[in-house]
DNA sequence: AATATTACTTGCATTATGCAAGTTATTTTG
DNA sequence: CAAAATAACTTGCATAATGCAAGTAATATT
């Protein structure tokens, strides 16, 4: 039984994280610092508790994401991007554009824009926060149906 | 009763795309050239019937594509990206690059480390044939497990 | 006129998703 | 230190999406 659909890098890609949750998890872990099972939860969109732990375990399993105790809580586990995740920026970045271009968003254009001018420099940043684990999100939530009594 | 799940760029895109067959129906009709739903059905991956004509019903329903008959053949839909759609070439690209670099994949390693040096570029290109309908290949098939018998 | 092709539909079995509730292992609180 | 809370899941079940095989309608070709 051959392991892929086709040798296409897209195809085999899509694989891995073509599905409605995949990216917005490894979006969550990228720009918004999130590391925690109840956070990507809370992340606003909706996302089914069985669902998420399903998504998780196979994005583990191909190697985009590693888990690791948190020192200082033991029912926390902290997941974090591996190199092959993190590798997924240019994806999300591309993605967080083209929506932003195409679509009525809740994220500020302008700001978009500049980020679409400056690919590199955001790139560039984005994966200094990973690789220095410094927590600050790059991105902000920008708001869901989810939201109503939420701080 | 709201539209979307959040308003996250992200998120929104993949309402749109984000599963395992729509992003291959953009990359045969971007890179491959790819117009009629025979070819799409005969790409490889050996998506179904069903699903292949649900998916462009829902693409065209979004703004992604468009239809036209085809001069020569009453038979055939000619299928064809709209700006929207072209726009998602550096989507594509990237996901080429990742699967490329991360993945065992069909695509010779050199010629997409070329492609990644060359965004730019190969952007250009590819719009431009898109524009100037341009029917040629970008890219070649990479093989599937659905090519045995097949030319 | 008969056969082939193209772009689908339809029916049905299998699989994935969504929702609510429950479980286990830690903290935290009174 | 016992009780309540929290984190990370599981489980059960209904609904929806997917996959597969077969069928259909409108051209085109032989």
């Amino acid at each position: 039984m051959p392991k892929h659909r086709s040798g296409c890098p897209v195809s085999i890609s899509l694989e891995s994280f073509g599905d409605r949750w995949s990216l917005l998890i490894i979006r969550d872990l990228m720009v918004r610092g999130y590391r925690t099972f109840k956070e990507f939860q809370q992340s606003g969109e909706g996302i089914a508790t069985n669902i998420l732990a399903d998504r998780l375990k196979k994005l583990q399993a191909v190697g985009i994401i590693t888990t690791e105790a948190d020192p200082a809580d033991g029912r926390k586990l902290n997941y974090r991007l591996t190199e092959k995740g993190i590798d997924l920026a240019p994806v999300i970045l591309e993605l967080l554009i083209w929506g932003t271009r195409h679509e009525d968003t809740g994220a500020p254009c302008a700001v978009i824009d500049e980020m679409a001018k400056n690919r590199e420099a955001v790139l560039k940043e984005v994966r200094r926060r990973w690789r220095e684990r410094d927590p600050r999100p790059f991105l902000p939530r920008f708001g869901s149906k989810n939201d109503v009594g939420r701080r």
